[in-house]
DNA sequence: CGATGTCAAGGAATC
DNA sequence: GATTCCTTGACATCG
């Protein structure tokens, strides 16, 4: 099983995710895909096996109004096929995830069609780098616009007219606050669509209180046995938060501590929630990657490879962790990013 | 050089 | 119908 990160490396310096240049600057496919290729040597030399892409390396290209960065799939074909030949030789897993605009499940069809257009060019950015099924793009399902059956509705009826190079690798992720695991299962028996179960976003949004075992179980079940299945795992940010709030009788402002805001995605990963969802909430006879979502990045996971193989050896295995590596004197990542930050 | 404004894009709550 | 938040970083411009 792998542990992955998404989009921004931190442990090392320079490493950028893709060319952010504004238009007028002629960004390019080519430049983020350079960006890539050093990210790849970086998570080579850290043991790292999985790994997000930006989803604004082809930039603008499907913007309307600038045509001509419309071609940069083609312009960077050597460069696409070069760097997914890396990825594999590297034996690392990539993954991308279209950002909130892309939303298939719209009431208005020109966004479908936007949203559409979107996923063609990064499932055709995948395809040109040649990887296998398991390279996936994770979507969700989108708005409810005040009627959650017919947003699921929506949805499915896009997903027929999909063409097959975005539905081979399209994946449903459950949400946070609008589509649930529930919905997502349900959408799965009328489409087929893989699911990637979210454990923090099923903590915040259960309505019909589903089982969190027999969840995971289902949505793992919906990849086919010869691709391994991926879920997001993040723990809740508790972030000690005050605010100056107004008192409603005496009128006068007072700083107030407010609760968590448990949609957040922490800096870290908890070792103990980690480990206690592989040993207790995942199957035993059924192994998946594991993307992990915490603010820190690499650096969380770097953090947490060291917490599982201090304090879950028993599942050390399953994520190719020896037991003994961890070194109580090894906080190497972390006292760099500290020193980069005090130096700076 | 540091501070501030801006970036293609949606959804939803609030007023 | 318009405004603001969500959340996100980094580019780009300004002083």
């Amino acid at each position: 099983m792998r542990l992955g990160f998404a989009v921004k490396a931190l442990g090392r310096e320079g490493l950028r995710s893709n060319d952010a240049r504004r238009h007028q600057n002629g960004p390019h496919l080519r430049v983020s895909l350079s960006y890539i290729s050093e990210i790849l040597d970086y998570l080579n030399d850290v043991g790292i096996r999985m790994y997000r892409m930006s989803s604004d390396i082809a930039p603008y290209i499907t913007h309307p109004d600038l045509p001509q960065f419309h071609r940069q799939i083609d312009e960077a074909e050597a460069e696409l096929e070069a760097i997914g030949t890396k990825a594999r030789m590297l034996d690392i897993r990539l993954s991308m995830h279209p950002a909130q605009f892309i939303v298939l499940n719209s009431p208005d069809p020109a966004l479908v069609t936007k949203s559409v257009a979107d996923l063609v060019a990064a499932a055709q950015i995948l395809d040109r780098m040649g990887m296998g099924p398991d390279a996936v793009l994770v979507v969700h399902v989108g708005g409810t616009y005040g009627d959650h059956a017919s947003g699921c509705d929506r949805w499915v009826a896009t997903y027929e007219r999909l063409p097959d190079s975005v539905r081979r690798r399209l994946v449903l992720e459950n949400d946070d606050v609008r589509y649930s695991a529930a919905d997502v299962l349900e959408i799965h028996r009328r489409t087929g669509v893989r699911l990637v179960f979210d454990n923090l976003h099923f903590n915040c949004n259960n309505p019909e209180r589903q089982d969190m075992r027999e969840t995971l179980a289902q949505f793992l079940a919906t990849w086919p046995e010869d691709v391994t299945p991926k879920i997001h795992f993040s723990s809740p940010e508790t972030n000690f938060r005050t605010v100056e709030r107004r008192d409603r009788k005496t009128g006068k402002t007072a700083t107030t501590t407010m609760p968590p805001v448990w949609i957040g995605h922490a800096d870290f990963v908890h070792p103990f929630e980690f480990i206690d969802f592989v040993r207790h909430t995942a199957p035993p006879n059924r192994d998946f990657d594991v993307m992990l979502e915490a603010k820190a990045k690499d650096v969380a996971l770097l953090r947490l490879r060291q917490d599982i193989a201090r304090y879950g050896p028993d599942i050390a295995p399953r994520f190719g962790i020896a037991v003994d590596a961890f070194d109580p004197a090894d906080d190497t990542i972390v006292a760099e990013i500290g020193e980069a930050a005090a130096g700076e």
